[in-house]
DNA sequence: CGGGATCCGCAATGATACTG
DNA sequence: CAGTATCATTGCGGATCCCG
């Protein structure tokens, strides 16, 4: 049948904006910016450039593999600079960049809201939790 | 055996930074923020109060599940109202809480930073990719 | 030291059908 | 109109072992 159904037309709607949605700015920074780790690493670089080691010491919820997933991300992002010295044994430099720096105030921003209206949150949801199970 | 490994230790040490990262308020807010439709519902109501037809319409990308469940989730921490008019057929509406309003400058910080800084994040994006497949 | 490669479980996401 | 219920999928996050 080439007969156009309803569902047709949705599913072509959809696809139609899932495009554009996966090519909005905001979108795609917020997709980042929630991904689990990218906040602490961050916020840990924004203190200064440190070596790999270190920054998994400061988060040790992060297991190695995400925590390198991040990095590679934020990397290929532009937000932050890897730098590899050669030695024995080798050091590599995590560093944000100036991208990565320009960042930093909308984190605060984040930051600052919830830090000051979590508690309203916590409260909204034990209403809405007592109201109906 | 009771011995104590450096595999346990690093275990615990994850397991209570986690217990932290949980209740960590910058986290959490991130993190309902990055859910994939929270941003386009705020945005939408960010207008005025809708409907729920108006929203699915409105953000056609969305399944009816995860739009009920991001507007539930986002009910829940109170940054929305849910408004049942009981008629027939049924009228729901959604509107921003105080709460809800008072997080779209943070928001619009995010998209102002993601619309200006874009460009620089693909084009770090291609070199990276380019140097190193 | 700073990863890469691999395997796995589960929760998030989604398509579809049905309901008050 | 505004959902709920059900089932399928997939990919994120994680554990573990290995390497230069």
């Amino acid at each position: 049948m080439t007969a156009r159904t309803a569902a047709d037309a949705r599913a072509e709607a959809r696809d139609a904006y899932r495009a554009g949605f996966a090519a909005c700015p905001t979108n795609r920074l917020l997709d980042r910016m929630g991904d689990k780790w990218v906040g602490l690493v961050l916020k840990e670089l924004a203190e200064g450039p440190q070596r790999y080691g270190e920054l998994a010491r400061s988060i040790p919820g992060a297991s190695q593999k995400m925590l390198t997933q991040t990095l590679r991300h934020l990397e290929r992002d532009g937000l932050l600079s890897r730098t590899v010295t050669p030695a024995v044994p080798v050091r590599v430099d995590y560093e944000l960049t100036p991208l990565g720096q320009s960042l930093l105030p909308v984190l605060n921003a984040v930051t600052r809201w919830a830090e000051q209206n979590i508690g309203q949150v916590d409260r909204a949801r034990r209403a809405y939790d007592a109201q109906q199970g």
